[in-house]
DNA sequence: AATGTCATCAACCGCCTGAAG
DNA sequence: GCTTCAGGCGGTTGATGACAT
């Protein structure tokens, strides 16, 4: 049971007169509600879904009898109603994996969880940003270049002996540990490659889920 | 026990993109 | 080529719980 639906609270949407113009509203905003979600909404959702299908989000609101903007239920959906969701904390080498392909792809979360069999964009965003971006800093790397900070302590990353400019300049420190846990290599898309070959410094492709770094355990502890 | 601070994460917002007309 | 619209995305917010004082 999630914490948010004992305090659920409806809010109706009132039109605020924020920053910027205002776009037009994506659905009629009079009477939506917002805020967490109700056990009876999802299920509501999901019964929908289960009989029609994802697809139309903007009709969906009114087809399943719900008050919520058709972006609301895609999101509901999406990042916590599908069946094949993976909840739960991330394994080491998911970790891993998000740290090497952030480096790659920079904040496409979208791409990057589409590596990850199970997880949401919205989660490892999350993830990154309240676990993997602090623990970089801790280790002295600069989360947005994955490369060592000058104005970061460096303990961490200085006596491992993994932190020299020249590993630095393929993908940072993630020096791939002999034995890879499994031989899962990464083969991208046209639009990642292009991604991809376009950031600047040569990068090393040859990912592959190794086992969890000895570093980011060392700044776990 | 009360209060303050921090960490987490679900959900929203606004912008972008691509398809359709 | 243009406009419109739905879907998708990344950034950000805010409620909540955990921990510290």
């Amino acid at each position: 049971m999630h914490p948010h639906e004992h305090t659920q609270q409806v809010q109706k949407v009132e039109f605020t007169t924020k920053k910027k113009t205002m776009r037009k509203p994506c659905c009629d905003k009079e009477s939506i509600n917002k805020g967490a979600w109700s056990k009876q909404e999802d299920q509501k959702l999901i019964d929908y879904i289960r009989v029609h299908g994802e697809g139309c989000w903007r009709s969906i609101p009114k087809a399943a009898g719900l008050h919520r903007c058709g972006k609301s239920c895609r999101l509901r959906w999406l990042n916590y109603l599908r069946p094949d969701i993976k909840r739960g904390i991330f394994a080491e080498d998911e970790e891993d994996l998000i740290i090497k392909l952030h480096a790659l792809l920079g904040n496409r979360w979208s791409l990057i969880a589409g590596r990850l069999p199970g997880r949401t964009d919205n989660e490892v965003k999350n993830y990154w940003n309240s676990h993997i971006r602090r623990k970089l800093i801790k280790m002295g790397i600069d989360p947005n270049n994955h490369k060592p900070h000058q104005s970061f302590p460096r303990s961490h990353a200085s006596t491992e002996g993994a932190s020299t400019s020249e590993s630095m300049n393929k993908v940072p420190f993630f020096k791939s540990s002999g034995v890879a846990a499994s031989d899962h290599r990464i083969s991208f898309t046209k639009e990642e490659t292009a991604i991809i070959s376009s950031s600047s410094p040569p990068l090393n492709l040859d990912l592959t889920i190794a086992l969890p770094s000895p570093m980011l355990r060392a700044a776990e502890e």
